[in-house]
DNA sequence: AATGAATGAGGGTTCATTCAT
DNA sequence: CATGAATGAACCCTCATTCAT
């Protein structure tokens, strides 16, 4: 009709947002939802609900739940990749200082918070099944792979570990951290993050003992 | 649920077998299940057609698809249990021939069947949220937990590893099992039980060198 | 339960309707519905097919069917209740006045309408097992008795009655209004409400013959 | 084959038993169970728990649930006639003794058992709805109505009661009985059999005050 | 005659999706 | 853009019935 129609109110929480700004915001409802009550209890509603908006809203801004949880998991991608990015710059002065700046990332707080944790295992549970999952780890794992195996390749170069594999370590690294990752989420009463880097630490130490120096207790132990 | 329910033709009364055969024929039922569809797809249906019976048949041997799915966890949760105990039973001669043992089980054909894995993780990914779930994995997990630190343990107390610390060590060796698992199942394109177990060798190798020997490989790489 | 439920096409987003007046809708559904086909033959779908909506409708005003069964009942028992708030006001006036007005409101067409009596009897057939029920029925009966047996006393307080139990006279009234109301439901071809009535009046004419007069045949018998 | 087959055992609790005992021994249990957890959870299985056999039993020696809750009417409705055939040789001395009999027969102990009220009711609850359960009440009705009503008149036609009508005290009577077995079984801390007897007597001496005295309350009241 | 494993139709419930407002 | 009532497919579960033993 004519009548002259109301201008969108902005801000958070109101009637009306920007469509960009809800999206994050329903990412963001979803992480909580699923680490609160898991995937397979995560529903359209409990996220709304999260979010403090209405049922409709969801289907509204993705087209379905299976974009919305989609969305949510390219979310978590792109920040680790971006991460990964910053440790690619310090990789420049040194393959070192890459792979330290790496397991830093790693189980640095806003990349390894539980409630993340918690969504990279739900949807790992599922990855096998759902192709377009499968390509968004994929995606990740690649970052991550690329990146170690070159700056293992290059520490390796360097002609004082001659009987170290690069693409072995580089495995076992990644297979490490998401060990740990594991650890961090299921039985956070015996693992923490710093736990985990020392851990880690200490494995790149053994490897590469010339570069990286075995870390000590940190308090007690 | 207060009908009289109406009477209808039913079915053909069917072959009859053991009871604890039914069991076990549908707990495989549900690892093939899941591992071909993830666990938010496997339905009482898809069990029981994966399975060559019908639908009531799993109510009828398990109370609910519940109780299935944690007997389903348990019977993993056992095998691996008693498989440890074979390698509980290395260890007596050696605290290195029961690490071994336990690398040896851990990639061993039986138990890190492709099925399998798929099974752990998809309940894994559920395990926070279900205390059942989560009881029965902690259990898991502890056998192996206390099974390795005891090894590392003896390993150190001979005193040739004075910068090692044991439980460390057996975290580590934990996270990196996990994390291998986790390859052979979501990239198996790119790990084998064989380099899996190569990569933990590795490992092992560069924390006990006077002990365990670094592998070779098997082909090229 | 754990399924991520597969998507599919749904419902067409039906005609809205404020939510007490669906409610309304769906308890007067209920009742043609159990008068129809008796409370075990009343499944969630043949309430909503009488209501003329789908069948989702009730899990989402009602939170299950037995909620809405017990609703059903209240709705009943408070109809029963507050009509007996305006027999009270008659007893204001005079005692007999007030039983007049029970008896003539037990067998009103509103009151024990046929579709009605069916509900009644068929949770009664029920009410000693489900607390629910029995609470509502025990409160409505409450109502009743507390009103008659006040009625009662009041009449055989004014001396003229010294062989009569107040309390006798209105357990047998509220028992033979039950039992009328049975045979209405259940032999209708040789009960009617103005019989029901004639037989109820008699009975107290008998009871106090100084206060209330028998009745004379309306037509023939 | 040939071997030799063993000879029935016969006894109760046995392997086998003859038929009709069986029948007997099932429609029991019906009873039983049915007072104990309603129409509405009796199950074949419940029942054939309760009388200690297989689940199979029922469809064995009734050809279908259906049948067994129709037995069971019909062996409570038979049992109730049978007693009525005693009460008619009473009225054959005169018309009191016959109603006096009938009062004595609904409020025995045999006849207004508490479960046996209750699967009255129970039926009666759906009796309108299955013309099976319609017919064998129709039939216990009759037998009743006809008895009493023959009595009613037979003391009419002695002249002493002008005002009074047989064919409604005759359906008073019944309703009666009926409404004060129904608060036998919903409300037994206010009502029992001796209280219901001593009602149904002022009834009658209410209307026959000529042939039958006012009952005095037996304790206190 | 008796058992109880097996079947499968039908019930209640959940929840992604649609759409009038 | 936002809401939330309405839909209906699919799920888990119950239970009368069948039949091999």
């Amino acid at each position: 009709m004519l009548s002259t129609k109301r201008p969108h109110r902005a801000g958070a929480g109101g009637r009306t947002a920007p469509p960009e700004q809800r999206r994050q915001q329903l990412i963001e409802a979803t992480i909580r939802c699923v680490a609160k009550r898991g995937l397979a209890d995560t529903t359209i509603a409990t996220v709304a609900r999260e979010a403090g908006l209405s049922q409709g809203i969801i289907n509204l801004h993705f087209r379905s739940k299976e974009r919305l949880l989609t969305e949510t998991l390219r979310y978590l991608a792109d920040e680790y990749r971006n991460a990964c990015r910053t440790a690619a710059a310090a990789a420049e002065s040194s393959p070192v200082a890459g792979l330290l700046a790496m397991v830093d990332l790693d189980f640095r707080r806003g990349i390894c918070a539980r409630d993340k944790l918690a969504v990279w295992f739900a949807f790992w549970g599922e990855r096998k099944f759902r192709p377009t999952y499968r390509r968004i780890c994929a995606a990740r794992d690649k970052s991550y792979d690329d990146m170690v195996r070159a700056m293992c390749t290059q520490l390796c170069q360097q002609g004082e570990y001659p009987g170290v594999e690069p693409a072995l370590v580089a495995d076992g690294l990644s297979a490490l951290t998401d060990g740990l990752w594991l650890d961090l989420l299921v039985r956070p009463e015996s693992m923490s993050r710093e736990l985990a880097r020392r851990i880690t630490m200490s494995y790149l130490a053994d490897v590469f003992p010339r570069h990286i120096r075995q870390p000590v207790a940190s308090s007690g132990s």
